[in-house]
RNA sequence: GCCUGGGUGGCGAAAUUGGUAGACGCGCCGGAUUCAAAAUCCGGUUCCUUCACGGGAGUGUCGGUUCGACUCCGACCCCAGGUACCA
C-alpha cells in the first residue's frame, strides 16, 4: 500500500474495477427488493456545475447506501436535451442545436463518469432521440382522440422587431432581450392538455404521498387551488356593440354580494373590446394593457389601474345598475375573465375604489372586537352580514348558503367548485423541440399524423438565419399530403413544451429499448421511482406535470401505479457569489478544476458535508481542504493499522476499558449513519460522525491485540459508512483492511446491542433552568439517588442553600432541574 | 402581490420527541517538528466579565406559553425558491 494518498490513481483503479464488473448494471432478476433511485436528469448546457455535482452525488449516495442495505438498485442517467439554450447557441455561434447538444452530452457524460457515479449507463438516452419522442407524439395523438387535447387562443409575449415569441425569461423590463423592443401581448392558437380534468385526483393523491415533503405538497395544493364558491350571472344592460346579455363572475364570497359596487373585466374581455370600440379612452387603456408581460409576478407587481366604461350590469338581487370597469389586474385566463368588486371587504377592490372614487359599502361586520374601519382598509375577515336586507344578521356560512340559494332560485347563479389550475399549454413557437404531430388541411381542418407515419422527425440539418424557427420556412418539412383527403396540406410547425419530455423519461428508463408504444412490461417492475432527487425549483411545475402525465399513461393502460414518485428529496439551491446556479445560467462554477485538483472523493465529501440536502448552500472552495485532510487521515490511519497486521477474530472479552469505549463509538456511528442515510436523508452529519470516529481511533492507544482488533473493526465501519459518499477511497481501503468481498453491496452490519451499553452516564444539573453542575451516575439510577447526588454537588448547593425547593424535575440519564423560590 | 422555505460564533453548520446551544469542519491564535517553509501533529477559539473558581448575556426583532424554548404560539423584519414560455 502506498503511504501517500493519490486520489487520481485510487479513483481510476476503482472506476476501472466497477466498469470491468459492470457493477451498476441493473436487471429485473437482480437479488433483493427493487429500488429505483433517480436524480432529475440534466439539461446538457455544456458542463457540469456545482448544482449538478450536488444533485447527482446525493442520488449516488442514496443509490450506494441502498445497495449496502440489500436492494436491487437501478440508477439511470439521460439528457433533457431540447430547450432554449441550444437555439441561442445556434443563433449566436451558428452551430446547429443538434450537434451542440450532442457535444455537450459527450463532455458531461465524461465528467459524471469521473465523479464515480454508480449509474447504469446501458439505459442512457437523450430526449432529442427520435426513438424517445416518437412515443410522446404517439400518446399525444391518442389523447387527441380521447378528447384530452384541444386548441385555443392564448396570450404570448411578442417581440415586434424580431417577429418572434419570447419566453418570460427573455423579457427584461418589458423589452425583448435581443431586440430591446417593447414586448406586446399577442393571442395565438395553441395546443392544450386538459390537466384540469385531473385536478381533483392530483389534489387528493397528495394526501397519500407520505414520502413527499409537506412543503411541496402544500405548494401543489395551493397551485391547484380548489375553492368552493358561486357563479353569479349579472344581466348586461343593452349597449352599442355589446352582444352578450349576461356576464358571469365567480366568487368565494357570495356573502358580500350586497356590497358589490362595480364589476371589473380583463382588457381582452368581449365587454372591454366592445367598450373600446365606442370610446377612444377605453381603447387607449386596452392598448396600454397589451404592453405588459404575461408573467404573473409582473402582473401582481404593477400599479393597479382601470377605466370606467359606459356599459352597466344589473345586480341580481337588488336590481341596481353597477358600472363595468376594465382593469389591468383581471386575468382573462382565470375564471371568466371578470370579477365582482366588493371594496368594503376585499383589499385590492378597496384600493381600486379609493383611487377611482367608487362607493365603498359595508355589508359585513366583525363578530368579535376586531378592528373595522373602512376608511382605513377593507374588512376582509368572515363576519356577520349587515345592510343586506333579508340576509342581515347571518354569519358567513349561513350568509353564503342563503345568497347562493336565492341566486339559484332565480336561476342567476349556482354553487361551483373552482380550481386555480389552468390547462397545460404545450405549444412552443420554437425549432429545438419535439414536433407536434398534427397536420393542417384546408378541407379537413386539423388532422393528426397517422400512427404508421410516426415519428415526425425534427430535421437537424438546419441553418438559423434569424431568431425564427427554421421549420416555418422549410418547405421539405412543411409540405405533406393530408392523411384524410390526400390534398396538399401543411405540418404544424410548433414544437412541444420541453416539460413534455421530462414528464415521462423516468418510465422510459425502465425499458429504454422498448419497441412497444412508449414502455413495455419492465416498467411495472421498476416504477414507481422509489427515490426521486432534484432541485426545489421543480416543486410545482415539473412534478405536477409528471404526476399528470403518469396518470395519462395509467389511463392508457401503459403503467399500473397511480403516482410516479414514492419518495421525494428536494434539494436547496447551490449559490456561488450570491448568484443562482440554475441550468440556464452559463457562468456557473465549473467543478472540473476542483476534480483535477482534489479528486472526486474530496469534491463529493466536501459537497455532502457543506449542508443538509434541503438547504441552499453558498459554495466555496474552503471546505475542500478539510475534506481532503479528512480522507488523508482515514488513509493514514488505515495504513498504520494495516501495517501492523489484520486481526480477523475480535476478542470482545479481552478489550480494555478504552477498547470498549471505542467499540461503543464504532457501533453508535453505524447506527447513527444508518438513521441519517435511511430515514433522515441528512448526509452532512454522516460525514461528521465518521470524522468523530476517526478522531477517536487516532487518539486510541491499543493495550493489547483485542484492542488492535477493535480498531480494525472501527476502521471497517468508518470505511463502510463513508463509502456511499467517498466510494473510491473506500473501495481501496476496504481491501487494505483485509476484506476480500466487494464493498458495493456488502451487507450493512447489524448493530450489536451489547456494544452500545454504557454503565456510567453524565447528567446535567440545573437550578431554575440554568446549568449549575454535572454529575456522573450509574445508568438507570433511581430519581432520589440522582437528586441527592445533584444537591450535594458544590456549585448546585451554592444556589439552593437557604431557598425553598418548589419543584424537582428529573429526566432519566439526562437532566435534573431544581426549581427554588 | 401571492404560495413555500430559511435566518444559530469570524465562516459552513450541529442540537432527531420541549431538556447541557455551538458537535464536526473551515479560518484564526499558540506550541511541536523543520536551517526555513509547506505538509503533518498537539492545544485553544460565541461574546462580556474574572488572576482563578465562577458569573452574566446569547439562536433575525418584539411579545407569549413552560420548571425549561433554536425547537411551540402570535405579530413583524430580512433573504431565497416558485409564480404557468428558463429548466
Amino acid at each position: 500500500m502506498n503511504a501517500v494518498y493519490d486520489p487520481k490513481a485510487v479513483e481510476s483503479a476503482a472506476q476501472a474495477h466497477w466498469e470491468a464488473r459492470d457493477t451498476f448494471r441493473a436487471t429485473e432478476s437482480g437479488a433483493g427488493e427493487k429500488y429505483y433511485c433517480l436524480a432529475m436528469f440534466p439539461y446538457p448546457s455544456g458542463n457540469l456545475h456545482m448544482g449538478h455535482v450536488r444533485c447527482y452525488t446525493l442520488g449516488d449516495v442514496i443509490n450506494r447506501y441502498h445497495r449496502l442495505k440489500g436492494f436491487n438498485v437501478m440508477q439511470p442517467m439521460g439528457w433533457d436535451a431540447f430547450g432554449l439554450p441550444a437555439e441561442n447557441a445556434a443563433i449566436k455561434r451558428g452551430i446547429p442545436p443538434a450537434s451542440w447538444t450532442r457535444d455537450n452530452i459527450d463532455y458531461m457524460r465524461g465528467q459524471m463518469q469521473s465523479l464515480g457515479f454508480g449509474i447504469d449507463w446501458h439505459r442512457e438516452f437523450a430526449t432529442c432521440d427520435p426513438d424517445y419522442y416518437h412515443w410522446e407524439q404517439w400518446l399525444f395523438v391518442k389523447l387527441y382522440e380521447k378528447g384530452l387535447v384541444y386548441r385555443k387562443n392564448s396570450v404570448v409575449n411578442w417581440d415586434p422587431v424580431d417577429q418572434t415569441v419570447l419566453a418570460n425569461e427573455q423579457v427584461e423590463n418589458g423589452r425583448g432581450w435581443r431586440s430591446g423592443a417593447v414586448v406586446e401581448r399577442r393571442e395565438m392558437a395553441q395546443w392544450f392538455l386538459k390537466i384540469t380534468d385531473y385536478a381533483q385526483e392530483l389534489l387528493e393523491e397528495l394526501d397519500r404521498l407520505d414520502g413527499w415533503p409537506e412543503s411541496v405538497k402544500s405548494m401543489q395544493r395551493n397551485w391547484i387551488g380548489r375553492s368552493e364558491g358561486v357563479e353569479i350571472d349579472f344581466a348586461v344592460t343593452p349597449a352599442p356593440g355589446v352582444e352578450s346579455e349576461s356576464l358571469t363572475v365567480y366568487t368565494t364570497r357570495p356573502d358580500t354580494l350586497l356590497g358589490a359596487t362595480y364589476v371589473a373585466v380583463a382588457s381582452q374581455h368581449p365587454l372591454a373590446i366592445a367598450a373600446a370600440a365606442q370610446d377612444p379612452a377605453v381603447a387607449d387603456f386596452v392598448e396600454e394593457c397589451k404592453r405588459n408581460t404575461t408573467a404573473e409576478a409582473d402582473m401582481a407587481a404593477m400599479e393597479k389601474a382601470g377605466i370606467a366604461t359606459a356599459i352597466e350590469v344589473i345586480h341580481p338581487l337588488t336590481g341596481e345598475a353597477l358600472p363595468v370597469w376594465v382593469a389591468n389586474f383581471v386575468l382573462m385566463e382565470y375564471g371568466s375573465g371578470a370579477v365582482m368588486s366588493v371594496p368594503g371587504h376585499d383589499q385590492r377592490d378597496w384600493e381600486f375604489a379609493r383611487k377611482y372614487d367608487i362607493p365603498i359599502k359595508q355589508v359585513i361586520e366583525p363578530i368579535d372586537d376586531a378592528d373595522c374601519d373602512l376608511d382605513q382598509a377593507a374588512f376582509t375577515a368572515h363576519g356577520r352580514l349587515v345592510n343586506s336586507g333579508g340576509f342581515s344578521g347571518l354569519d358567513f356560512d349561513a350568509g353564503f348558503d342563503a345568497v347562493a340559494q336565492a341566486l339559484a332560485d332565480n336561476d342567476q347563479g349556482r354553487r361551483v367548485t373552482n380550481y386555480r389550475l389552468r390547462d397545460w399549454g404545450v405549444s412552443r413557437q420554437r425549432y429545438w423541440g419535439c414536433p407536434i404531430p398534427m397536420i393542417h388541411c384546408e378541407k379537413c381542418g386539423v388532422v393528426p399524423v397517422p400512427e404508421a407515419d410516426l415519428p415526425v422527425v425534427l430535421p437537424t440539418e438546419v441553418q438559423f438565419d434569424g431568431v425564427r424557427s427554421p421549420l416555418t420556412t422549410m418547405e421539405s418539412f412543411l409540405n405533406v399530403p393530408c392523411p384524410k383527403c390526400g390534398a396538399p396540406a401543411r405540418r404544424e410547425t410548433d414544437t412541444f413544451d420541453t416539460f413534455m419530455e421530462s414528464s415521462w423519461y423516468f418510465a422510459r428508463f425502465a425499458c429504454p429499448d422498448a419497441n412497444a408504444p412508449m414502455v413495455d412490461e419492465r416498467v411495472n417492475y421498476w416504477a414507481p421511482v422509489d427515490h426521486y432527487v432534484g432541485g426545489i425549483e421543480h416543486a410545482i411545475l415539473h412534478l405536477l406535470y409528471a404526476r399528470f402525465y403518469f396518470k395519462l399513461m395509467r389511463d392508457a393502460e401503459l403503467v399500473d401505479a397511480d403516482e410516479p414518485f414514492t419518495n421525494l428529496l428536494m434539494l436547496g439551491m447551490v449559490l456561488q457569489g450570491g448568484k443562482k446556479m440554475s441550468k440556464s445560467s452559463g457562468d456557473a462554477g465549473d467543478p472540473q478544476k476542483l476534480l483535477d485538483k482534489y479528486g472526486a472523493d474530496t469534491v463529493r465529501t466536501a459537497m455532502m458535508f457543506a449542508a443538509p440536502p434541503d438547504q441552499s448552500v453558498e459554495w466555496s472552495e474552503a471546505g475542500l481542504e478539510g475534506a481532503l485532510r479528512f480522507l488523508k487521515r482515514l488513509w493514514n490511519l488505515t495504513h498504520d493499522y494495516a501495517a501492523k497486521g489484520i486481526f480477523a477474530d475480535l476478542d470482545v472479552d479481552g478489550l480494555s476499558a478504552a477498547g470498549r469505549d471505542l467499540r461503543r463509538k464504532s457501533f453508535a456511528t453505524l447506527a447513527r449513519a444508518d438513521d441519517d442515510y435511511g430515514r433522515r436523508k441528512q448526509f452532512n452529519t454522516v460525514v461528521s460522525a465518521v470524522m468523530e470516529l476517526c478522531n477517536n481511533i487516532s487518539k486510541f492507544e491499543p493495550a493489547n491485540d483485542a484492542d488492535r482488533g477493535v480498531a480494525i473493526e472501527a476502521l471497517r465501519h468508518a470505511v463502510l459508512v463513508i463509502s456511499p459518499i467517498a466510494p473510491h477511497i473506500a473501495h481501496h481501503l476496504w481491501a487494505e483492511l483485509g476484506m476480500s468481498e466487494e464493498l458495493v453491496g456488502y451487507p450493512w452490519p447489524a448493530v450489536e446491542a451489547d456494544a452500545l451499553v454504557q454503565d456510567q452516564v453524565q447528567m446535567v444539573v440545573q437550578v431554575n433552568g440554568k446549568v449549575r453542575g454535572k454529575i456522573q451516575v450509574a445508568a438507570g439510577s433511581a430519581q432520589d439517588e440522582v437528586l441527592a447526588q445533584a444537591k450535594s454537588e458544590p456549585n448546585v448547593a451554592r444556589f439552593i442553600d437557604g431557598k425553598t425547593i418548589r419543584k424537582e424535575i428529573v429526566v432519566p440519564d439526562k437532566l435534573v432541574n431544581i426549581v427554588v423560590g
